[in-house]
DNA sequence: AAATCCTTGACAAATCCTGGACACAGTGTA
DNA sequence: TACACTGTGTCCAGGATTTGTCAAGGATTT
């Protein structure tokens, strides 16, 4: 899967990416085992990808205002579920409806809730999906194939645009609680996340919004369909290292080759500019020709993203 | 609840999440018992989510004039059938009693946030506002002006398109989580919260979405921008017994009479149909004559659902 | 040679604890 | 009316624990 994992990130990576201080992080290991990274022969630590995540988990948790001493010994899985807990902080939680056991079946409960117009249902689904899957199987077994189905069914007639409304409020709202707690150290490089002029469709933005934030940039999300001076101006404003856009609907606009061109002279050759989505994967060329990579999955723009954070 | 209640959280978290001082939790597990937490070897506490809840409680029930010693040792249950008493009381009888605190503080420190483009910051200012003050309070002095303000600054050019964009998002989740875990009773009647064709602002819908949600109807949010059939269809679709709009942008749209009549004869003469936001007053006469009522503000929003939900 | 990483030990800022005192508003009593 | 009592939130002092950070001295990697 992930080719850097077989060897393990050294302590530098691990800082960058979850925001933790080397001294903290040596602090953990040694007062209370928080992770026990393998070591080189020489004797240098190596953090294997889970360990990375459960440092991650831990952090969020304590600036949550837990004790390091209370969670540090906790499993992946114990620490997930309370960092959903915690999550939905204001309220007790509901009993949780017992878990599908295959991943296919929190997709087809999703869809079954949005075909009963049925908001409250929908978020259970998510919700249980969320504390049963780790993050990348939830993205690629449940969301993105659910947010496919949503397309595909409004274009079938299948569904009403009220079905696709409803469900893109839930998932929007979502997926963006997934990713709006994770605050990255000082360190972290700032990654700007929007979609150029013309493009409305923001569940991809937010689904890539994610995955950054899971890899350690400190994300500054805009939205949809904007200008590329206002993508310029924050990018500027917040000393971004990268942008990123999300290019799905509709397929070929002409006005998007001008915007990329546009923004691309603002804000200078030498910014980091990366493209995924459908809409992107079509017009291939033309973005390479402005200097922007492309990611054509999520697993690809996993990579392009932490190739450029270290 | 969740069986792995694994750790509890600490006093500095209790604190936040309730609004009581140190001093008042350590007062009242003292003299009254109120809550017993569970201790770390070390003699810290751990409160649980249950004692947090009930902490809550207690909080709401004193700063409605109860005196803690009568209250201090009721069961959850008790507690919150004794708020639900109160709650209605205060809708009959007096006006609140004065304010505890000053909000204009909660409402520049987001303000603050949004110029800064600090996604987090806001957050972080509306999270507090969240546990300091009551939802009523919350919206009407801290969200609405801040929406407001967006707009307001939007229009004389102080902020960029971003700042709104990133605020509107912010805000959107923000208004959406405050609802979605709002489990209505089986009777709860339904009500469909929607912005017909050409209205795009989305959270002024939202904000009404939570005032149903808290007055006890289950709501089907369907988000911006529909046409009159697909509202139709979900009225049908879920056996709403009403409908709410908001209307807050363009202010006056020739399609918007159309799109109401149409709706109008769509759902039938007897289904109850509410309007509101600026472009609501502002045509209020057309509104009329279609049999729709109007809210001019929060209060009488509140007041036409509570006797429609009777 | 510069950068990265290791360990150990120590320090200081936060956080939390207890017991006790105090101020103030009601409330009942002389 | 004056006085004492009670309930309650707040404050303080003195002490313990928790936790992030730093420095020194040395090894490994680039």
């Amino acid at each position: 899967m992930n080719s850097s994992a077989q060897e393990g990130h050294p302590i530098s990576v691990v800082v960058r990416r979850t925001g933790l201080t080397q001294d903290v992080l040596r602090a953990w290991e040694k007062r209370y085992q928080a992770v026990v990274p393998l070591r080189t022969v020489t004797g240098r630590r190596l953090y294997t990808e889970d360990q990375v995540s459960k440092l991650r988990l831990l952090k969020q948790l304590v600036d949550g205002g837990r004790r390091i001493s209370d969670v540090a010994e906790l499993s992946l899985d114990a620490l997930r579920s309370l960092a959903d807990q915690d999550a939905s902080e204001t309220v007790v939680g509901l009993p949780q409806p017992a878990a599908p056991r295959a991943s296919g079946g929190f997709l087809s409960s999703c869809i079954e809730a949005v075909d009963r117009l049925d908001r409250h249902g929908l978020e259970q689904a998510l919700d249980t999906a969320l504390v049963a899957l780790s993050r990348p199987r939830l993205r690629s077994e449940v969301l993105i194939p659910l947010i496919h189905a949503l397309g595909q069914r409004w274009q079938d007639g299948t569904w009403r645009v009220v079905h696709e409304h409803l469900a893109s409020a839930v998932l929007r709202s979502f997926l963006w609680s997934m990713w709006r707690r994770s605050e990255p150290g000082p360190g972290a490089p700032s990654l700007v996340v929007a979609t150029p002029s013309g493009q409305r469709h923001e569940l991809g933005a937010l689904l890539a919004a994610g995955i950054a934030a899971d890899l350690g940039w400190r994300v500054v999300y805009l939205g949809v369909d904007l200008p590329a001076e206002e993508i310029a101006a924050a990018v500027q404003a917040s000393g971004a290292r990268a942008v990123l856009m999300s290019l799905v609907y509709p397929m070929s606009d002409p006005r998007l080759h001008e915007e990329i061109r546009r923004l691309r002279s603002l804000v200078g050759p030498d910014l980091t500019m990366v493209a995924g989505g459908r809409a992107a994967t079509a017009c291939q060329d033309e973005l390479a020709a402005s200097g922007i990579q492309m990611a054509e999955d999520l697993e690809t723009l996993g990579r392009i993203l932490e190739v450029e954070n270290a």
